[in-house]
DNA sequence: AGCTCTTATGAATCATTGA
DNA sequence: GTCAATGATTCATAAGAGC
């Protein structure tokens, strides 16, 4: 039996609460600087380190030592050039223990529209990998994915409503159909997942899509581990987590955002059929 | 009338004899850490920040005001940690004066096969978009790619042989037969970019594939303008930029490299035809 | 031509071995 | 101890053979 709980208030003061190395995996997509300004205050890009690290602080106590820590961030693009905060996060993070371990890329494919004269549209997101050792729990089968000439093949005779289309070959195999491909010869993904944003008829703003804490979910943490998102937002975390057999555990400032991650990681919400049928 | 040269040296110093904002755009791959030891003796990653800035100094001198400077770079993983010399580059390059405008990122479709326990395969690039001002020249249109639904439609009666395949939707479009694609409803590519590393035939070690430096070149030049490749290596960007209409200078350290690039790069080379059907 | 099959090979990374 | 060299692992392509 696995639980889910949201805790309310500043997850650099909730996680103090928490025992040492009691959390598998942490999965978040912080706010970014200067968004959120209603809840976090908007954090300035030039103080995002700096209010950053005492939480990460945390971070690092209470993930077990084969625990993974993965950050979704992106940095804006302000007056013409790129912030370089994330930059000096990860030089920071380093500087205060942890292992920078990969930097894996979301690319979405349906990407926020917009022109501008001196940048396209910005179609990737930094999935940041930290750890404590250079062994960590990672279950790599978890994540494999149909092999490419298999793709070829198939998409000779495919019908426009075949979902499989362009995820299984390019990239890391998010098709919602994975399951009709189990006797094909798998292989491994790479570190480039390629997926879509998600829709979302909810009226919040989507975080990420629900299949990108799920793949890391997957892949750094067992059933029955415990999956900490100390910005929770939302609740995609909590609900991939709880659907994958994990504990979750999700922390955010907003009073709001808590009651609509509570409503969506409860097993028995009203919405739960129209949910699983998704 | 446009024109190819190659430059034997160290391209901090031979660009020293160069005019002052005499070169629009430049494009290269640079030695990465601990690479090409024969010619550049394996910069090692401590070090490389170093190493790099007289050179960028350089560049930033030659470079037209409007002009862009693009770096592709990747960090490696050593001993389960990534490396974090390509971030401070970034940071120095900064102070030096460039503006940091975009991150563009390369997927590599094929990237280099492999296993370990900490890891995937890594399957992407970074194409750093350095400028000296906010205002750069960029020709967005010249990159323009065909709507997904044309794509969607056409791929369904594709042939192995039609090139198309997976770069139309997903990406920015480096299919080959662009030019049938001319009359159809185009749309902006973003900024990850998809293509194949080449499988090249030569006996050298292929940079990258010549879709990417033609890419950069036709939106970051004009006709008639001056390309720069500071490590010309086999001299991939020379050629697409000869077969662009642009003036193209390429420095190698090594004797070897620029004969082969200026080989590739001559437009009366006994193997034109042989490249030309390519 | 067009298709299928085989083979070679990469801007790689890690574990192991030996000096 | 540290450091350099070697082997194991892996898959999307191109190129070539055969039909």
């Amino acid at each position: 039996m696995t639980t889910s709980q949201v805790l309310h208030g500043d997850c650099g003061e909730v996680l103090k609460t928490f025992a040492a190395g009691s959390v598998n995996l942490i999965v978040t997509s912080p706010p970014y600087a200067d968004r959120r300004k209603s809840t976090y205050g908007g954090i300035a890009p030039e103080h995002y380190v700096e209010w950053f690290l005492p939480r990460s602080a945390e971070f690092f106590r209470v993930l077990a030592d084969d625990g993974s820590f993965v950050l979704n961030i992106k940095e804006k693009a302000e007056n013409g050039e790129r912030h370089t905060y994330v930059l000096e996060l990860i030089l920071a993070l380093r500087r205060q223990g942890w292992l920078w371990t990969e930097e894996y890329i979301w690319h979405k494919r349906n990407c926020y529209p917009g022109k501008w004269p001196n940048r396209f549209r910005d179609a990737w997101e930094r999935c940041l990998h930290f750890t404590k050792q250079r062994r960590f729990k990672m279950n790599q089968e978890a994540v494999m994915v149909p092999m490419g000439d298999w793709a070829d093949a198939r998409l000779k005779r495919l019908g426009k409503n075949d979902v499989v289309r362009f995820d299984s070959q390019v990239s890391s195999g998010f098709g919602k159909n994975i399951a009709n491909w189990l006797d094909r010869p798998m292989a491994y993904p790479t570190n480039v997942l390629h997926l879509a944003t998600e829709c979302s008829n909810k009226n919040h703003s989507a975080a990420f899509p629900q299949a990108l804490p799920e793949w890391f979910i997957k892949l750094f943490s067992d059933p029955g581990d415990t999956v900490l998102d100390p910005f929770v937002g939302s609740g995609t975390t909590l609900k991939a987590a709880r659907e994958l057999g994990r504990n979750g555990i999700g922390i955010d400032l907003s009073r709001e955002y808590c009651d609509m991650a509570e409503a969506r990681s409860e097993p028995f919400a009203y919405n739960l059929e129209a949910e699983l049928s998704e």
